[in-house]
DNA sequence: ATGACGGAAGTTTTCCGA
């Protein structure tokens, strides 16, 4: 089983690309951001055509998340339940996958997904910033009943906020600022300590790997970037997970979205 | 200190992203 996330930055512009690498990488789910498109605008046909189920909580203009899937999406949930927020950011579902419930841990059957836009945040101390603390908090209260009522749980998206250092292309110019904030970095931390791990860091990964480039500058062609995308399994996945790579080819294409794709291997 | 690039809205510049 291979769920993956991708920050698309606006599915008007890369349907093709998005098309292209589903054709390559036949993923069972994938979780995409900033659709940037109203839900009566979101290409379903196309994905039907290629064999995806699609759930969307789209936005105009700005944010908007997507749920990709091979098999259905059942009770599909927008946003944070609790969390009153305008902005489209969130989009969970629960997936079956195989035939039986799963005998080896008595747990149901299904792995629950929830894809995120974490906001950006802009400027420590600025208004969005506070915002954005607000909604991790939000986040976090409502992800320690989901994981409860789901056990197999796998949070993923664009989450704009580093772990350390080593996520960070240079550290010292970025020392505390807008994703490398402590203030950020405390919270991302508050979402492992709910029992969630790092799928990337499960495995010997190459140096400086990044998951987002600035489009300015020649990013991508000097590696100044930043590792901002992660895939977070719970505890009962864990065991089950046997790989997690960050696809940088999509990068290269054309008019390319500033993010790669994370995916994730479950055995 | 500022802008670089890219997308959206929408018409010419401005906002926002990260």
């Amino acid at each position: 089983m291979k769920l993956a996330t991708w920050n698309i930055n606006s599915l008007t512009v890369r349907l093709p690309q998005v098309l292209d690498w589903l054709g390559a990488n036949p993923v069972d789910v994938l979780a995409l951001q900033e659709l940037k498109m109203s839900d009566d605008k979101f290409p379903h046909a196309a994905f039907a055509a290629a064999g995806y189920h699609a759930s969307c909580f789209g936005q105009k203009t700005y944010n908007g998340v997507a749920l990709l899937s091979k098999t259905p999406a059942d009770n599909v949930v927008r946003n944070i339940p609790g969390f009153g927020d305008d902005m489209a950011r969130v989009i969970s579902a629960t997936f079956a996958f195989g035939a039986a419930p799963d005998a080896a841990d008595n747990l149901p059957n299904g792995i629950r997904v929830v894809g995120a836009y974490f906001p950006n945040g802009q400027e420590p101390g600025s208004d969005k910033f506070e915002y954005k603390l607000a909604w991790l908090k939000g986040l976090r209260s409502w992800l320690r009943t989901e994981l409860l009522v789901h056990p197999k749980l796998v949070l993923m998206g664009d989450f704009n906020i580093t772990f350390d250092d080593a996520d960070v292309w240079d550290p010292e110019g970025m020392r505390d600022q807008i994703h490398c904030t402590d203030e950020e970095r405390y919270e991302l931390n508050a979402l492992i300590a709910l029992g969630l791990h790092d799928a990337h860091r499960l495995f010997p990964q190459p140096a400086k790997s990044y998951s987002w480039w600035d489009y300015r500058d020649f990013g991508f062609r000097r590696n100044h970037g930043m590792r901002i995308d992660h895939i977070l399994v719970s505890g009962a996945l864990r065991p089950r997970v046997t790989a997690c790579r960050i696809d940088k080819t999509p990068r290269k294409n054309e008019r390319p979205s500033d993010h790669a794709p994370v995916v994730v291997e479950l055995a």
